[in-house]
DNA sequence: TCACACTTGATTGTCGACAATCGGAGTGGA
DNA sequence: TCCACTCCGATTGTCGACAATCAAGTGTGA
């Protein structure tokens, strides 16, 4: 799980957390005002914390806020979306480049399982695409960490980027790109059994670019619908 | 001037602007600890505001923060600044392919213009480097808004990666690079208006390989001496 | 009827004080 | 002499209340 549940912690940092999974899942909407005083009667704490915790969704771009007029949930437009799309591309692009000479042989292995794992999940349920995404993820993670670029892994990891997520939660709904998700996965991972960092790095770009076409037609068919 | 001093907004506002600068600028030394209730008392306001300054450069990476235990300021180390420009390189190459098909004729010659200004600058003050860095960044920012893409300047631009600027400022006092820095600047642009991305992007990466280089050198040769 | 200024309500911004927690000095015992 | 425990000061975390600001609604005059 990627989404980090620390009931410890400053109550600002529990504030921080429970709002982006409540944002990530769609839970609250976009472009929804947020409420202080509403929110934090809601988690039972003072609106300080509250505050700190908006503040860092802020810097996670979560939300928006402008002074004296209060913070709203982003909107993600076409091309915000689009945006980044185009800066995941060249940031896992050079996240698996690095990885192919960085990972160890142990952990491509484990890597090769978390696929092994994903696919059986994929075949006993496969309607479950929420678990899938996380999956996904997971791998993404798992590479971002073998670059061993600590700002890499920030970027791609948990703290930044939750936008990603969002954005999967808000297309995996009828994502039908699992399998060949999946196969493009493993063709990365093969690339970085044979430590082939350009192989890896361009099997990587396409595979998002991929991503990035399906979601688009994915929100063309929504706005023609909505139309 | 990439240094916002909105002495608008909210306090907390300030404050981070502030802070973001004195840390830039090594005013406030890394890794030396931030007590609350007198940065609050130097800024002339209550903790509040200050704590949430504190949020939000934490979501900079300009201060690392651990609960009960205060805020210290980051400590750039080899490893990190390293990390640093590998990350760079790729958002500042990418933005550089999207700006050579994205930047108005008239954006190109203002940047060209630019390198003029910054150029005479040069001749007239050899040793101010200071403003050089600053010339220069607004260079690879005025490169990162032609790219169009709205992720890529954030990444780059004001809000985020002050690290950069703050490596500069660390670096910047013996960089004797700015005559080769400026040539290669000069390339860049001439690359912008063939219109040619994929040049583009080759010379960027590669200006900032070399930027790295030098700094690599710098660090060593302080290690030495400090050793 | 429309435009404009005013009032009012709600929400954000800020402060001071209190509670919780941590690090370190000091002390006692093995 | 060294280790562990305790206590205390300092610092962080949190709350409630007050001030400032903005937005909407209302009334008045042309």
């Amino acid at each position: 799980m990627l989404i980090k549940v620390p009931e410890q912690g400053t109550l600002a940092d529990v504030a921080a957390h429970r709002l982006a999974h409540s944002i990530v899942t769609g839970e609250l909407a976009q472009g929804q005002k947020l409420n202080e005083a509403e929110l934090a009667e809601r988690f039972g704490m003072g609106r300080g914390p509250l505050r700190e915790a908006l503040r860092h969704l802020e810097g996670m771009r979560l939300v928006t806020r402008i002074p004296n007029a209060g913070t709203r949930v982003v909107v993600l437009d076409r091309k915000t979306l689009s945006d980044i799309y185009g800066v995941r591309e060249a940031l896992e692009g050079m996240a698996c480049r690095l990885a192919a000479t960085q990972m160890s042989d142990e952990e491509i292995s484990q890597l090769s399982k978390l696929l092994d794992r994903h696919e059986e999940q994929i075949k006993k349920e496969g309607g479950k695409i929420y678990s899938q995404s996380e999956g996904d993820l997971d791998f993404h993670y798992q590479i971002a960490r073998g670059s061993r670029n600590q700002m890499l892994m920030d970027m791609l990891g948990s703290e930044q980027y939750q936008l990603l997520r969002m954005c999967r939660y808000r297309t995996s709904r009828k994502a039908a790109r699992t399998k060949p998700a999946l196969q493009q996965h493993r063709q990365i991972v093969a690339a970085l059994e044979q430590r082939d960092g350009e192989l890896a790095e361009l099997l990587m770009r396409r595979h998002i670019q991929g991503a990035w076409k399906s979601i688009s037609e994915m929100i063309d068919k929504e706005e023609e619908s909505a139309a």
